[in-house]
DNA sequence: CAAAAATATGACCGATCAGTCATTTTTATA
DNA sequence: TATAAAAATGACTGATCGGTCATATTTTTG
């Protein structure tokens, strides 16, 4: 890697977090300069304004999230497994797997009427979690781990929501007893439709 | 209502939907100036700081919040109906009760790892919404509307759960068909456990 | 209705914002 | 290793931020 696309990744990696728990309009390029110890001027070499940069960190904080989900999944082979560890990974929102929490939430809700295009991005991440979560409720359905009335769309919207309400609730209160029950809830249903 | 009352509550309520929708870092007094048409001293009369103003900006938002939701609930009497019509306030995120989309989700993620008075606000408010629902599943309970297996607090958590992060959804799609997904679920889930 | 108190005004302040640029330093190349 | 290109620096700019205050106006009160 040349060494302005290292110190770019640098910048990024130093970046996305604080824009994760500021948000993007309450962090300043001086938040960034001094998190990477790096001069203004040398912030504008490699990301042309702000809005570029804090896009970056977006992106930077949705594939973190992604590529810890697929990890996480990928030790199962059953859609039952799967499911239960795409569950248990969003399991504990004060100890996020992205620094902030969740930044579908952060992101999403900051750009939801100011920032068209990050709020396309979070669009864009959430449609292809229903995929996903769809997709191993299809399968689990096509393997005889579930039953066919298992709306494989209805419950990968219900799941989603469920885990994203719960985030936002178990944040606020600071403790974790929500997101419990609706670990518990999901894995019940879920059990309640295997074979 | 005292002159100066008069102008301080004008003051809220120009300001609550701009703090809901851009948020209250990215909001500035001159916004709420321009809104309101008074000067920046006036401003100052009334409020002591711009902190002071948010603040009271997000009380109003929930106020409103609950205020609607408590009319929306009273017009039924059966804890069914009740629960119904809880949902259907919430049903359709793309014109919201509240201008801007749900404050407990706008301000809750902003405030989270930035300003814990009004994390605590939010936090409050959840709560006396677990409250309610949990009552109202309770009372249908009581009155033998509701199944006895049914846990108030267990169903109270996983409906607002749903309900937030349904909101979420549908407010960065732009369309209302994840919405519809949870309420329909919602409601199927209750007659699923009426008698 | 006159005096006092409350409210409204807008110019002004220092701090901070995003962004620029001439200059220096480092890195890559031939 | 000499030269060119890329990267880093930090002082600087103009705009905007939250907040103040002397002054003017309006409202309340006696």
């Amino acid at each position: 890697m040349a060494k302005g696309e290292e110190t770019r990744q640098f910048i990024i990696e130093k970046a996305a977090p604080i824009f994760n728990t500021k948000g993007i309009a309450a962090t300043s390029m001086s938040d960034i300069m001094e998190a990477t110890k790096l001069s203004k001027g040398s912030m504008y070499v490699h990301f042309e304004n702000k809005e570029v940069l804090a896009c970056a960190a977006v992106d930077h904080n949705i594939k973190m999230l992604n590529t810890k989900i697929q990890t996480a999944i990928s030790k199962y082979k059953t859609s039952k497994e799967q499911l239960f560890a795409y569950i248990d990974f969003f399991s504990n929102p004060l100890q996020p797997p992205v620094f902030g929490g969740c930044p579908l939430l952060n992101f999403g809700t900051e750009a939801d009427d100011t920032n068209p295009i990050v709020k396309e991005k979070v669009n864009t991440v959430i449609r292809s979690g229903q995929v996903l979560l769809s997709g191993l409720v299809e399968k689990g359905i096509a393997n005889g781990e579930f039953k066919t009335d298992l709306k494989p769309g209805d419950f990968a919207t219900v799941m989603f929501a469920m885990l994203e309400g719960g985030h936002l609730m178990s944040r606020m209160s600071g403790n974790n007893d929500k997101m419990e029950i609706i670990v518990k809830t999901l894995k019940n249903l879920i059990d309640q439709n295997s074979i």
